[in-house]
DNA sequence: TGTCAACTGTCAGTGGCTGTCATTAGCCTC
DNA sequence: GAGGCTAATGACAGCCACTGACAGTTGACA
């Protein structure tokens, strides 16, 4: 019970440089702006050598997404973990819901949730980071794509359903997304929310017609 | 009718270089790759200072874009041209169609089409661009869903509906453009069959239960 | 033809990022 | 607990994307 798996002095540290460099970095970035903040200020914060921050994270985008990373693994972890009666887009739709609502303790453990909150936020306000989040999405979907199909059983390069399925309900996540960080309730309660609503949104934005069931007439100029 | 819009030697003699510019850096880029294209061997092949270069483009990426931005703007004109009695998901099925069969000439004004569809490839597998790319779809189907929802006579902010379909057909166009570039057929043909084989995909994909209407027994490797 | 404005080139500088090499510091053995 | 091994770090030099400032050049237009 002592030979393996000891955290040892040396992996400690490291990971305490790690986070204070997520710390720093996420906290002059939310305040300053991503744009405005240089690596040397980061590392400053830190007092270690520029050398070395790029020793831990492959570029400055990188220390934006650490902590995005939990969240997203945690994620599929919940896909995963759904029962196998579910129906894929049921299963995906309570996985997110039931994430949001654990996700907060593994988090704090690294940051505040409420500067996470405010990094999500920024994400979606920086072009160069939201482009590199987008990315990161669409390895996520494919990800995931995989899972939906072992659950079900299928071949994922032959059946196109998984990731068709995928490509759906993450355009609807990138939504919610974008629409939360342009709001004003940066709460999670508010992320939660939204994410519903515009899931049950998908049935009827893609009926055929959307004014079948409105007593509306199209008057006027068309 | 001499006093507007008449090129103008000045005019001209922008548009050569801006073409030539676009021209030198995708063979460049399509060649040896973007990230080992310095923009200096760009300017070099036209013979214009680097200066020059970042006053028609505000970055590397941009002049990797160039032409997809013409295709782009050619598609949303597909939408605008649709029909009103058109469904919005029929209305850009039938644009993307559409686009795929009428943008060649548009293209080849400026860059031999299968330049543009080897940049496209390009993009699809190198990092910084796919990230750059991704973000210019959102921009874009942002810009659609307000088309959509005059189209319909709606409240883009009001009525979630346009929003949601657009984000559904986007992640779909993102997944054909994806698979497309992982793929060994780069035409154009190839591209079109994707797309409508996928967007035909969508119903399926979102049925609750995956194996109920099928005869297929499912037995084991598959 | 001369004046104005647009376009371009040159130069210096910032910041992200990398390779290299010497130095430090945890770890492990004897 | 001294010494060797190796991971981690720091210091330095350098590449490349990108920007601001200023000067030179060239269409446009009176």
């Amino acid at each position: 019970m002592d030979t393996a798996s000891r955290p040892g002095l040396r992996e400690l540290k490291k990971q305490r440089t790690r986070d204070a460099l997520v710390r720093a970095a996420l906290e002059l970035f939310t305040t300053q702006g991503y744009e405005r903040t240089t690596v040397d200020e980061i590392v400053e914060a830190v007092d270690v050598s520029q050398r070395t921050f790029f020793r831990y994270f492959a570029g400055k985008e990188d220390a934006a997404f650490a902590v995005q990373e939990m969240a997203e693994s945690h994620f599929v972890e919940a896909v995963r973990g759904r029962p196998a009666h579910e129906a894929p887009l049921e299963a995906l739709r309570r996985a997110v819901m039931a994430s949001w609502d654990t996700i907060g303790e593994a988090i704090e453990a690294v940051i505040p949730l409420e500067l996470h909150m405010r990094a999500f936020q920024l994400i979606e306000s920086t072009p160069a980071l939201l482009a590199a989040h987008l990315r990161r999405q669409e390895g996520l979907e494919e990800e995931l794509a995989r899972v939906i199909a072992e659950r079900e059983g299928l071949d994922v390069d032959t059946d196109p359903r998984p990731r068709v399925a995928m490509a759906v309900f993450g355009g609807v996540m990138r939504l919610t997304g974008r629409l939360w960080g342009a709001g004003e309730d940066f709460s999670v309660a508010a992320m939660r929310e939204l994410t519903a609503s515009y899931l049950d949104q998908v049935g009827p934005a893609l009926t055929e017609n959307w004014h079948t069931d409105d007593g509306n007439d199209r008057t006027d100029t068309e």
